[in-house]
DNA sequence: GGCGGTTGTAACAAAACTGTCGCGGATCGG
DNA sequence: CCGATCCGCGACAGTTTTGTTACAACCGCC
């Protein structure tokens, strides 16, 4: 299973240093920064899974660098978890209305947070959690690399399997051949774009294989999406 | 935004109850039953967006619901949300392949549930996730490039598309052919001007397909808008 | 080193889409 | 009613995009 990538923006050296060691301990990779500017150009750089973000941080603080998040274009649905010092309501509300995905108050167990970590993450990247994935007739284990159709087991390349689990956890939405290389190549291969087209028929042959409907849908001058 | 109908199958009075009051304090509508035939007539009268069923009732198996659901025709997308009071991997799987959207297992705090519902929701209806576009009768889902007219869908060529986007976007405002080039084709294309006529038939033959009211107002002199 | 399976590319074929033209009907202001 | 625009329509050739196939390089493994 691949471990999820999180990054923690905090301030105050020893409890950023206590987060690092109890979401490490976790199971995670961590990245840290204490400033809000570097939070923004980390995300761009790393693609972490999830953001842990002090309210209160020096630099930029922590309700604006996630509503910049927001603003990200590709990175934009993030998951954020909010530290906050007060509970007061409204700073709850004006949290979750920047696009915060949770939020913890101070004081707060490293347990608890660990938690919610791991419950945003289910609810987001649910492959990144270690379930299982499920798109109509298609189920694919993601600890244990099996994929069916209809029950059937599919066999499948390992980069078909990584493009029908990038797929698979965004179902329905259209992914250009760019979003494609990125997320199942990595950011920095030089692939030819018209690879892509060709592992889409390769993964196409091994899930169509009898005469069944396909379920990969071909949005020209868009790019491809799994179908419904 | 409409909300939301979910039908809850819980046998346990107490949970029941307590799952009535998280769900609808969600903001969703709330409907519910002990009994499994009765979950059946229901979904066919009611038309949930969602059931949440427990995987032990009486009158039929939460597991048997589940699979009759999957047989229903119109309703057998219908997202399901198991509540299992195991959690072995086993049923996990046969959760999953018998068709549920997403399982949660006892013990389990409502809010998580909460949680999963908007998950799946998100998941299975687009218009609940903020990336669609509605004007009149024409939705358009811009994440997974679907355009719809009176909920039948509408095949739609590249520029036809950006076109409709640009339009829905500015809902009745009446565009320049200018504009529109600039819009959608970028600030500097060198294309003929009457260029724009010409896609704006071929979206209005793509959008009136059968005897429909033309979306599409020309104002003579001016330029086209959307039709209110 | 040989082997089965996988991967990235190139090249070609097929399909879908695009831009342009010219014609004729519609509209407008006198 | 008339001329001047403006707009809708059908056709068409050119372009772009995608599907398909074949092939050489590569990989881990024995």
């Amino acid at each position: 299973m691949q471990r999820a990538k999180i990054l923690i923006v905090e301030d105050d050296p020893p409890l950023a240093e206590l987060l690092h060691w109890h979401i490490s301990q976790a199971g995670f990779d961590v990245i840290a920064t204490a400033d809000g500017e570097e939070a923004l150009l980390l995300i761009e750089e790393e693609r972490p899974d999830l953001v842990i973000l002090d309210w209160m941080i020096e630099s930029l603080s922590g309700i604006e660098v996630c509503r910049r998040i927001r603003r990200m274009g590709e990175m934009a649905s993030l998951p954020v978890i909010m530290l906050t010092a007060r509970s007061a309501e409204d700073d709850r509300l004006r949290g979750l209305e920047t696009g915060a995905d949770d939020y913890v108050t101070k004081p707060f167990s490293p347990a608890e947070l660990v938690l919610r970590v791991k419950a945003v993450l289910r609810r987001t990247r649910p492959a990144v959690s270690g379930e299982m994935l499920k798109v109509g007739s298609i189920t694919m284990d993601t600890s244990g690399y099996h994929v069916a159709r209809d029950g059937e087991p599919v066999q499948l390349g390992p980069t078909e399997y990584r493009i029908l689990r990038y797929l698979m956890e965004r179902p329905g939405r259209v992914l250009s051949r760019m979003q494609l290389l990125d997320g199942v190549w990595g950011r920095d291969s030089d692939i030819e774009i018209r690879t892509v087209d060709v592992h889409i028929r390769r993964l196409r042959a091994a899930m169509n294989g009898d005469g069944k409907k396909d379920i990969i849908r071909t949005v020209r001058a868009a790019g491809y999406s799994l179908n419904p």
